[in-house]
DNA sequence: TCAATAGTGTCTATGAGACACTATTAA
DNA sequence: TTAATAGTGTCTCATAGACACTATTGA
């Protein structure tokens, strides 16, 4: 840091009263066969379950403290975090004057491996009541997921390729907590789809293409 | 602030390194007749035309900051600024650690009255080339805002009320940089305005309808 | 054969784009 | 009347919803 630049009142910039920030995220999952679902960790000091959390060390990016905090509280190996929003209100927290960066992350479930004793997978039906405003954090969190899962196959990679169209809808119908129309949701998603040359029988019925993300004019 | 706070390794808040936090806004307007412009200020220290901000004050809000910066910097009365991103490269400001909360805020060109050597009104399209990123904010900003415009009529309140279908239609063509279809524009902002009983006459061709944002059913 | 699941054909309602038409004013 | 601007009627096309239908498998 430069101690030498000072503003046009003459202070350097340490001379400012500076907050500590935050950052709190939703990692959200869709457990196989199940619903939309968040992970909250158990905090050491009230024993109150939230959203995992860290403050944000010296020259650190805030993806990276979302990383270290979802790795070092939950066990959660994090993908990419995407900003939300700044939770700013001075009496937010009373440990002091704190702005927490909000943050999302989408995980598949087989890549979660918690700690029972310290978080834990809930629906996000059940997860409401968290402190410091959490509540809000999951609204936000979730109504960004739905939206981006309403235009594109998958968009964050929840199930792994390749995938039959019955898996992908009914991943889309949990994430999006409704039941959405087979054919519709075929021919909005198809040219979105690549087929493969395999197929996949399960029991009785034909056989279902197995689809990847992403469309390619293969021959 | 609570001195008595000790997380689970004993340190006090404050022991944590803290970051800067400023908040640099992109205030937007469409002089009447002109198009979208965005409000630039005179770097006090380097000269650069650049985006307000300001250092945010202990226990103040992101938004009060962004008021009090355009009040200062620009002569300028905002409205309601709306958060963006929060821009945390490191290496983002030679000056220090520093974390940037973006904002836009939009405001008609009316209820501005800048001091020309400090602050000054550009399209956009004339105001790139500025420093710490903000040609990065101006884009977001942007896209925000003609994302807002394309479904609601003049969300932000750019026109005074009452207005005619095609002063808003032409502020909406200034705003999101492209000439739109009349009778489409009509069709589709209809239902969300009100008549009035007053009519518009400017010179030949008939009297023009006078509206109001919001629908009303009234009688 | 039956049950079960995958996938298609097609009708309809809706809304955007396009363009011709009518309506009402000043000069 | 003419020019100018406001506003409407209507055709077409693309798309979503709805629902009946065909296709392909295991048992």
């Amino acid at each position: 840091m430069s101690d030498t630049y000072r503003d046009p009142s003459g202070k350097r910039l340490t001379d400012y009263p500076r907050p500590s920030v935050a950052v709190d995220t939703a990692v959200l999952t869709v457990p196989v066969g199940g619903e939309l679902s968040v992970v909250q960790v158990c905090d050491a000091v009230d024993g109150d379950w939230r959203l995992p959390g860290t403050f944000v060390h010296e020259g650190e990016r805030l993806a990276s403290a979302v990383l270290r905090s979802l790795s070092a509280k939950a066990g959660v190996t994090g993908l990419s975090p995407e900003q939300l929003h700044v939770f700013d209100d001075p009496a937010r927290d009373d440990r002091g004057w704190v702005m927490s960066v909000a943050h999302l992350d989408v995980v598949p479930s087989e890549a979660l491996s918690l700690d029972p004793d310290r978080a834990r997978i809930v629906p996000i039906a059940e997860a409401r009541g968290m402190v410091h405003g959490h509540d809000d954090i999951l609204d936000v969190a979730v109504s960004r997921l739905r939206s981006a899962y309403r235009t594109a196959p998958d968009p964050h990679g929840l199930l792994p390729e390749p995938f039959t169209m019955t898996e992908l809808r009914r991943l889309h119908e949990a994430v999006r907590g409704e039941a959405l129309l087979p054919d519709s949701f075929r021919r909005s998603m198809l040219p979105l789809l690549t087929a493969t040359d395999t197929k996949q029988a399960a029991g009785p019925g034909k056989p279902a293409t197995r689809y990847r993300r992403g469309h390619e004019t293969r021959k």
